[in-house]
DNA sequence: CTATATCCGACCGTGATTGTCCGAGTTTAT
DNA sequence: ATAAACTCGGACAATCACGGTCGGATATAG
């Protein structure tokens, strides 16, 4: 149904969180947990799967916690929604596994391919620092586009 | 992932071969299927959604089949993916149904909900024709938003 | 009437997703 | 040194959406 994981979700929140706390101090993940009401375990393997892309760095130990790696200006959405769930693939034929049955009969898929660039673009131009700001104007290249489904 | 699913995958692919075809002639569920190798029963199933959606025609007994309710160049392909996997919500916190335990401390959705617009945009511009002329040239208005992500 | 086709709803197996638990390693405060 | 607080890492169970299947009803052409 094209919808993003809930993990992506707590991500996003979490990456949002870390960016309007800022620079130096860094933030435990119960302390963010307890904010959204998100199972500590489970915002905890977030995290970690966020450090292991590098977007975030973790110090360990008492008062230990999170801190984003890079300026959340240099942080896109498709950044955080890779790093949780892989890399996005619209159709089961991503760039390279082609591990579909009617791959040879098919004629959809060059087309399709089309549309998951501009869904990167336009997750790939969104950073969390634009999120964290609460901008509603959107300076992005693909806006003027209306909605003419129906 | 932000994954369309396989059924979806089905639906274009026979409503570009309905749209090769054409005008008046239908043509019955199994030898779309035959000719992708998508389980008849499964394909037929498919059919049945879009028909309900009002997409397709079908004509009942002998020598029946399906055909396109409308020209393929008013069909866009949210229609289609709608049609089957239900409006696609980015989020769980949709239009109106936000089945959400974090609903009100979440910062996210606002921005989040600007990206569901961008998507379908990106999905409503594109018609079934366009898909099935094989036209690389993409003449929408989003076209030119180049792929910046990483 | 009979054969062929769509239609419709119900059903199940599998695999991904969500959420939980526990043990181990690290750093800091006392 | 000891204890406390925290991260790390993987393993595990419950849940649920999805892909695929089946059987019966119905309508049409011949
Ligand atoms: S059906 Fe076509 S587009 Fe869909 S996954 Fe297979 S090859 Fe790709
Ligand atoms: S309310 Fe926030 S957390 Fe819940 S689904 Fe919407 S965006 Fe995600």
């Amino acid at each position: 149904m094209l919808r993003l994981s809930k993990k992506a979700d707590y991500a996003l929140m979490a990456m949002k969180h870390l960016a309007e706390k800022g620079g130096a101090s860094s933030t435990s993940a119960r302390e963010i947990a307890e904010q959204y009401d998100i199972p500590i375990e489970l915002m905890a393997k977030v995290l970690q799967r966020l450090v292991r892309a590098g977007l975030l760095v973790s110090t360990q130990g008492t008062r230990g916690g999170y801190m984003l790696s890079r300026a959340s200006e240099a942080i896109s959405l498709a950044a955080v929604i890779e790093a949780i769930d892989g890399p996005f693939t619209v159709t089961a034929c991503s760039t390279e596994k082609h591990d579909c049955e009617q791959y040879g009969k098919c004629s959809i898929r060059f087309p399709l391919w089309r549309i998951r660039e501009r869904i990167a673009a336009a997750l790939g131009t969104v950073t969390i620092a634009e999120m964290a700001a609460e901008q509603v104007a959107v300076a992005a290249p693909v806006a003027h586009a209306a909605v003419v489904r129906r």
